[in-house]
DNA sequence: AACCTTACTTACTAGTTAGTAAGTGGGCAA
DNA sequence: TTGCCCACTTACTAACTAGTAAGTAAGGTT
């Protein structure tokens, strides 16, 4: 029977939907093997233990945000970028029945049952996230296309954590939630000449 | 050997800790009932299932919400209460080695993998943080103490996002972001008289 | 003194978990 | 054609999961 050639990366694929979905601790080598159509011990063969598959999800994460980054790097100006930013994480909602979450919100829920090979790759991938936003902000504000207070680097924090936030809190109380919460995040950020109230 | 007074209340401290620490399927009734020092089927005596124990849970956070929002009605203005929202994240974050959770943080995280009564309390807890935020930030532009555009509903979901995604992704990068981003959220809110640039 | 309830323990089940060891079949290289 | 490696499967283990049933000891009630 040997020679699919496309496992790995079918069991990549499904154990990121469930992951997203189901968090790391809510499924199980089984839930992948049955999915695919295969036996569990063939998940093992590619991925001897569940710690192995789940730094490669969180690797592969990395290599997509990065490669996201240079792709966005096309679009000009702030608020082409940061609604690029909004955008990529409106696909996490939109999917499936209930939407999945961010990978962050995920790896930092479960933080401590995670191994500390995940652990580390969690931690790179919120830094460069992080330092994407700040970057960004700082440009913005430099070319005058974004208003805000304080550094860079608190902002971006601050916006970094109510998209993550908001995409959470879209699964309990819906999706609508989640623009609203944008949409205000936004307004705040928007140039403003001479002052309200 | 009958007769400990206080066994559930304390299966739910103990439930509460490995709850925020390690999410829903992180623990076991074997976990809970290793700590008190009883056996798991004790643990099952006062919460037959797992979803009862979850159930109680949550709900006792609503009523310890509840409470809590009795208690600050005393505080005057808007930013001693806002002050105190604050502070009740801040107390997860400063607990145990690495910091919990919050529960509306975990409950969506793993929204996918709970029972409906457990889903039930948990957008209701969501519900009523929300609404309290959104009555003071109401309160407080009217009083003219704090500044933002748009709807007291969608600023509050804005500062209730930030603040959960914040707490989050603090455990993955250090408490020193926490406060980073809620130092910055506080500054965007703050009164201004005549704006920048 | 008899009995009932409460709060457990002991002992168990059936299913699931991650993980391993040994075997199997197809394809490719020498 | 022989032999080897890759990608699996079959078959297994040990530990753990939620959950149950039956027994037991202490304390209160009648």
């Amino acid at each position: 029977m040997a020679g699919r050639t496309d496992t790995k990366h079918e069991i990549l694929n499904v154990a990121e939907q469930l992951w997203l979905h189901k968090g790391y601790n809510g499924f199980s080598y089984q839930h992948i093997a049955k999915a695919i159509g295969i036996k569990s011990a063939a998940v093992h063969y590619h991925y001897p233990a569940k710690q192995d598959l789940g730094v490669a999800l969180v690797e592969r994460m990395r290599r997509r945000f990065a490669r996201w980054t240079e792709r966005t790097e096309a679009l000009d100006g702030f608020w082409p970028k940061f609604d690029a930013y909004i955008a990529i994480h409106q696909l996490y909602l939109d999917d499936g029945e209930g939407g999945r979450v961010c990978p962050s919100g995920i790896l930092d829920a479960e933080f401590h049952t995670i191994s500390e090979d995940m652990r580390h790759a969690a931690r790179e991938l919120t830094r460069e996230m992080h330092r994407w936003l700040t970057d960004l902000f700082r440009a913005g504000r430099d070319a005058g296309e974004v208003s805000f207070r304080g550094d860079p680097d608190g902002i971006a924090a601050v916006a970094g954590a109510t998209v993550q936030g908001a995409l959470q809190i879209a699964r309990a109380v819906g999706r609508g939630s989640f623009h609203l919460t944008i949409d205000h995040l936004k307004l705040q950020l928007r140039q403003r000449e001479c002052a309200d109230a």
